[in-house]
DNA sequence: ATGGTTCTTCTCAAGACGAGTAAGACTCAG
DNA sequence: CTGAGTCTTACTCGTCTTGAGAAGAACCAT
C-alpha cells in the first residue's frame, strides 16, 4: 500500500463519491394473488419504466428506516404499521447498474396484510400493485432484487411464521392455507396442512372464537387464531416441489 | 418532497457524503477450532482494537470483488482459490457506527479450508486467526457482524452443501462431522449422520477409494468422498439443539 | 498380541409425512 | 325449502425419517 492508499483508508473522504439507496420490494395479497409494490419512473434514466419503490439514504437516517420511509411515502401506511414487517433483503453495487454514478442499493423486503392503495404520489410518482408474474421489464437490475424477494419469501414461509404476517390478526387455517398456497404457487393437502400448522409450538395459538359465517361457498365455520410465540417452526413446512430445486 | 428533494433525487451527487466499505467474516477451521480473520487497527479510531479486515470499495469494483480483494490481501489467498466460497452477509449503515462520518459497510461471509497463515501485512497491519469464542471487544460494530456470520454459517450448514467448503477436495464422512460439530459446537451421532449424509441425494459422491491410513488414535481406513451437485440438502440436516432456539 | 479407537452397518421404536376418506356445517341455486 | 356442492376438521394407513443404541471389523499404539 502506498502513501496515496494510506491517506485514503484513513479519510474516507477522499474516494471517489458514491450514492447510497434504499429500494423495497413490498409484497401483499390482493384478490387472491401476490402482489408487488412497483412506481413508474417520472424522471431519466429509464423514464417511463416501473421500478421498485426507492431512494436516498438520508444523512441521518438509518437503513431500515429509509426502507420504511420509502414505503410510507408511496402507500401512506404508517411507519409504524401493526403488522409491517421488514427485513434486509441484500444490497447490490454492481458498478454499472446506474448509468448517472456508482450507485450502491439496500434492498429490503416488506410484507403485511392487505395494505392500502398507494396514496397519488405528492412526488409525482405513480404506483401500484403488480401482480408478480406481471412484473416484467423494471428499471435497473431492479427484476433481479425481486425475483431474489421472491424466492427469499418463499423459503422464509418455510421456516419461520412470516405467513402469520400476511393475514390480519385473528385468522382461519384455511386462511393461512391460502398464503402458502398464493406464494408458493401450488395447492396444499388442506388435511395435511391444518394437522402440521396445529402441531409445530407457538406457531399460532386458538383465539376459541370461530367465523361470523360460513366460507363464501359453503362450509362449516372454522376456528379462529393468533400468531404464537414461536420464531422459527420447526418442523419447519416444506414446499412440495422442493426435491426440484435441490440441484 | 419541495424542489430541493427532487433534484437531490435526481443528482445524487447532491446528496451528503457517504463511503461503503467492505468487512469480511472469513472462517476456517484450525486446530479442530472455528476461526476468523481478525486485523488490529493501526490507525484511529479504535486504534489498536481488533476488527474483521475490511476496506473502501474502490470506483469500479463489484462488491464482492472488493470482499475477495480485502481477504486476498490480508491472508495472500489468490482471489480465485479453489475452495474458497463467498457470499454476502448483510449491510450494516447505522449513522453513528463509524465516528469519522458516514459508513455504509456490506458484510461478507468467507469459507475455505485451512486457510493460510495472514501475511505480514504489506499495509502494516497485524493479522490473525482467532478463534471465535475468543474474538470480543472488536471495533465498530464489528462484533454484531461476527454474530451474524456465526449465525449464517450454522445455519447454512443445515441445508446446504457448505460444509464442503470446509473440507479438501476428497474428503471422509468423519471429517465433514467434524466441521459439523466445530461449527455447531456438539458432538453428534456418528451413525445416525453417516447414514443422513449419504442418504441426501447429491450431497457427496464416492469416490471409490479409501484414506492411506486409518484415524490418528486408530480405527478402519475411512472411504473417500467428494461433494455432489446438491445446491440445497433435501432432506436437511438439522442441528439437534434446534428445537431450543424456536422461540 | 492386546486394548482402545474409529468407521460402518444394523435394529428398533417413535415420530412425521403424503394420500385418501369421512362426518358434519354451511352457502347457494333453484 | 331442498338438494347439491363446498369447506373445515379429524381420522386412517402405509411409507419414510429420525434418534438411540449395539455390534462387527479395521486399525493404531504400546
Amino acid at each position: 500500500m502506498d502513501e496515496a492508499e494510506f491517506l485514503a483508508s484513513y479519510d474516507p473522504r477522499a474516494y471517489p463519491p458514491v450514492a447510497v439507496t434504499v429500494d423495497v420490494v413490498a409484497f401483499t395479497i390482493r384478490q387472491d394473488e401476490l402482489t408487488v409494490l412497483l412506481v413508474r419512473r417520472a424522471c431519466p434514466p429509464s423514464e417511463g419504466m416501473w421500478a421498485l419503490p426507492g431512494g436516498f439514504v438520508r444523512e441521518w437516517e438509518d437503513l431500515a428506516t429509509a426502507a420504511a420511509r420509502e414505503l410510507a411515502e408511496e402507500t401512506g401506511v404508517a411507519t409504524a404499521h401493526r403488522r409491517l414487517h421488514l427485513e434486509q433483503l441484500g444490497t447490490y453495487g454492481a458498478p454499472d447498474r446506474d448509468p448517472r454514478m456508482r450507485v450502491v442499493s439496500v434492498a429490503y423486503l416488506a410484507f403485511a396484510p392487505h395494505l392500502p392503495d398507494p396514496v397519488p404520489g405528492s412526488d409525482a410518482r405513480v404506483a401500484a400493485w403488480t401482480p408478480v408474474h406481471e412484473a416484467t421489464d423494471l428499471a435497473f437490475d431492479h427484476a433481479t432484487i425481486l425475483a431474489d424477494g421472491l424466492e427469499r419469501a418463499r423459503s422464509k414461509l418455510e421456516y419461520t411464521p412470516l405467513a402469520t404476517k400476511f393475514v390480519d390478526d385473528e385468522f382461519t387455517v384455511a386462511e393461512l392455507r391460502g398464503v402458502y398456497e398464493i406464494v408458493w404457487g401450488e395447492p396444499l393437502h388442506a388435511g395435511n396442512f391444518h394437522r402440521k400448522v396445529l402441531s409445530v409450538p407457538g406457531f399460532v395459538e386458538s383465539t376459541g372464537g370461530v367465523t361470523e359465517r360460513g366460507g363464501a361457498r359453503g362450509g362449516p365455520r372454522a376456528k379462529l387464531y393468533r400468531a404464537g410465540d414461536a420464531r422459527l417452526l420447526h418442523p419447519a413446512l416444506l414446499m412440495p416441489s422442493r426435491e426440484e430445486t435441490v440441484r
